[in-house]
DNA sequence: CTGAAAGCGCTTACAG
DNA sequence: CTGAAAGCGCTTACAG
C-alpha cells in the first residue's frame, strides 16, 4: 500500500509536509504543494488514509451509519426501510461520504458471535454518526453509541433523551386507522400485527405482550387502537391480535388465513401495507369479497398499497429519512439539531374499506 | 470514548491482556479473561476499537464496499442497482460486516470536492473489499483500489485482467433483443439508450459516439445491435440512435416523443426497461397504440416490466449481486475466485411488440 | 501465563 | 516556510 512516507520520498518531502499539502495547504509554499500532488499521482496516492488520520485525529471516518434491525436482506424488502433509505440518499452531501449500512441483531453483535461482549464492526469507532431506524428500547447498541460518542438521531424508535427524534404520532395514526373502520360499522374487528417481540413468537397476542412490547411504535400503535375503541364503547379485549413473526405478506397471509377462519371478523387493521396485502391474498384465497365481507385497512402508504387500491394510513417514510440525514449531518458539523421532528400523517380511502355486511356475516 | 486502557485499568490488568482477551483468548487464563469481559461490560466497551486494530494488523475494517456511478439517489432509483444491492444482502455472511455504500463521481472525488487529488473516503483503507458496478472504463477508482491492494469483483463494466468479473454476454443478448424486432418484420427501428458518456450530452448520436464510448455494457449492447441488423440485411447507418443523458422513464419520455415526432419508427428497441417505460408514456401522449403502431422491447425485466405488459430480454441482476457478493467474501477469506462468471439472458415476450403496421404508419 | 515495547499511517503542536 | 517528534488505539513478537 502506497503511504504518505512513500509520496514524501519520492516528492523529496518530509512526511508531514505531505500531511500538509493535504489537510493544511496554506502551511506549504504553492510550489511545494504541487511537487508534492505530482508525487502523489505518480504513485496513485489517493490521499491520507482514512484509518491512520481517524486514528491520529479523534476519529472522522467520513462514514456515516444505518443501524437496522434484523438483517439486510429483510431491511432491502421491507418498504418501510426502503423509503427511509430512499429518503436518506436525497440528502445530497451524503454522496461526499460513505453511508454504512449496519444490521444489529437482537444482541448487538455480529448474528452468531461468539463472545457476549463483542459487538457489530459498526459500533467499534467505524462510523462518525449514526441513523438508528426502529430499535426495541434498550437495544445494546444504543449504550454503545453512547458510550462512543457517536452522534446520532432516531427515526421511529426507541425515544431517547437528549437525541434527536423523527417519527410521526403513532398513537393518534393509529387511533384514526381504526376509528375509519368504527365509524363505517365494524364491531367485530381484529388487528395483525407483524412482531410485538423479536422472540420469535406468533399468533394471537394477550394484552401483556403488548403492553409490555420494547418496540415503541407497536407499543403506541395498539395503545390507539384501544383508545379508539373505548372513544366509540367498543370492548378492546373482544378485538383479536394476532401477530404474525415477520414482516412479508407471504407470512401475513397465512396468519390472516386463521385470523378469518378462527373468528370471522368483518374489518382487519394492519399495522403495515405488507401485513394487509397478506390480508388481501387470504381473503383472495376464501373467496371473500373485499370491502363487502370484509374491509382491510393498511398503514404506510407503500408503493404497493395504492396499486392494489389499499385504504391505507400514509406516513411519510422518505420524509422522514431526509430530514434525519439532514439533522444528523448538522450534527456532525457542530450545529444544534432540532429535539422531536413529528411529521404528518393522512388517511388514504381506498376501495377495501366500507359497511359491514348486513348480517355480520 | 472507552478503551482498552480503560478496561484495562478497571480489570487491573495490562492493555495487552485486553487484547489477548479479544483476540487471543487462548494465551489467557479463562478466569482472567472472565474478569477482563465483565470490565468491558461494565464499562460500554464494544469491543477493539476497528480504526486501532485496523491501522495495527493491516487494515481489516470489516467493511465492505460497492462501489456506484452516480449519486446515492440515483442508485436507489435504478431499477438494476437496486436489484443488485437486492442480491448482494442475499449473502447472509455480511450481516457480520458493514456494507458501505460508495457513490463516486466520474472523477473519483467526493462530488464537488476541490483538491483533483484526493479521493472519496471510501477508496482511502475504509473497506476491506469492494463490489465495483458498472464503472466507467479506466475509472480513477479502479487504480486506486489497486494500489491499495483492494480485493475487488467487477459487475457488468469493466473488464480488468485478474480481477473477478460477473456479468452476462451483453453483445448477444442485445442483438436478441434487435432480432426480435427485425424478426417481427420491422425495418424502421431506432435505439434509446441511457447515456453514451457521462459528459451530460442528449440527443441523436453518431457511430463515433459509441464506439468510443467508455462504459463496456453501453460499447457491446450497440456492437450487438450492428451484429443483428447486418444478419438481417438492414443498413445500421440508418437506425438511429437517441441518447437521454440520463436514468429515469421521464427523461426517457421526452426523447422518445423526439425520436416518434422526428421519425416515426415502427419500433423501439431500449437499453433498459426504464427507457422502454419512457417511451411507453410518449406513445401514450400521442395516442399511438402499443404494438399496433409501435413496437417496444426493453431490457432488465426490472420488477415493473411485468406489470406494464413490457416485452424485454431478462437479465438477472439478483443473482449477479448475490454472486459478487458471495467470490468477494471468498477473496476476503483467502481463498481462489472464478475469473469470470456469465450468467444468462432470456427474451421475454409480453404484450409490446408486433408486427409493424400495414403502410408503415 | 503475563507484561513492556514497538510500530501501523497519520496530524499537529513545537522548534528551527 | 519546513522538519522532527509525540501519540491516537490497537496487535504481536519478545522477554520474563
Amino acid at each position: 500500500m502506497v503511504t504518505m512516507k512513500d509520496v514524501a520520498r519520492e516528492a523529496g518531502v518530509s512526511q508531514a509536509a505531505v500531511s500538509y499539502a493535504y489537510g493544511r495547504p496554506d502551511r506549504l509554499s504553492a510550489g511545494i504543494r504541487r511537487q508534492i500532488m505530482a508525487a502523489a499521482d505518480r504513485l496513485g496516492y489517493p490521499g491520507p488514509n482514512i484509518v491512520g488520520s481517524s486514528l491520529r485525529s479523534g476519529g472522522r471516518t467520513g462514514a456515516v451509519g444505518v443501524m437496522l434491525m434484523d438483517t439486510l436482506q429483510y431491511a432491502f424488502k421491507d418498504a418501510s426501510t426502503r423509503s427511509l433509505l430512499e429518503g436518506i440518499v436525497r440528502h445530497g452531501r451524503l454522496d461526499e461520504r460513505c453511508l454504512t449500512l449496519i444490521p444489529l441483531s437482537s444482541e448487538g453483535g455480529p448474528e452468531g458471535s461468539k463472545p457476549q461482549s463483542i459487538t457489530h464492526p459498526g459500533l467499534r469507532g467505524l462510523v462518525d454518526g449514526a441513523i438508528v431506524h426502529s430499535l426495541p428500547d434498550n437495544h445494546p447498541a444504543l449504550m454503545t453509541l453512547r458510550a462512543l460518542d457517536t452522534p446520532m438521531v432516531v427515526v421511529d424508535a426507541p425515544e431517547l433523551p437528549g437525541v434527536p427524534f423523527v417519527g410521526i404520532r403513532d398513537r393518534e395514526a393509529a387511533a384514526q386507522q381504526l376509528s375509519h373502520v368504527l365509524d363505517l360499522g365494524h364491531t367485530r374487528i381484529a388487528i395483525i400485527v407483524e412482531r410485538l417481540k423479536p422472540d420469535g413468537r406468533k399468533g394471537f397476542a394477550g394484552r401483556a405482550r403488548w403492553v409490555n412490547s420494547v418496540e415503541r411504535v407497536v407499543r403506541e400503535r395498539i395503545g390507539g387502537y384501544e383508545t379508539a375503541c373505548e372513544a366509540h364503547g367498543v370492548d378492546f379485549d373482544r378485538v383479536s391480535i394476532i401477530e404474525v413473526g415477520a414482516f412479508d405478506p407471504d407470512s401475513a397471509r397465512s396468519a390472516a388465513g386463521r385470523l378469518i377462519d378462527d373468528e370471522a371478523p368483518t374489518a382487519i387493521v394492519a399495522t403495515s401495507d405488507a401485513m394487509a396485502l397478506g390480508v388481501l391474498a387470504a381473503a383472495a384465497e376464501r373467496q371473500l369479497s373485499v370491502p363487502d365481507d370484509l374491509s382491510v385497512i393498511g398503514f404506510d402508504d407503500a408503493p404497493e398499497a395504492a396499486a392494489a387500491g389499499l385504504t391505507t394510513i400514509r406516513q411519510p417514510m422518505v420524509e422522514k429519512g431526509e430530514i434525519a440525514a439532514s439533522i444528523l449531518l448538522t450534527l456532525l458539523a457542530g450545529g444544534e439539531a432540532a429535539g422531536e421532528t413529528i411529521l404528518p400523517t393522512e388517511l388514504i380511502v381506498r376501495n377495501t374499506t366500507g359497511p359491514p355486511p348486513p348480517h355480520g356475516t
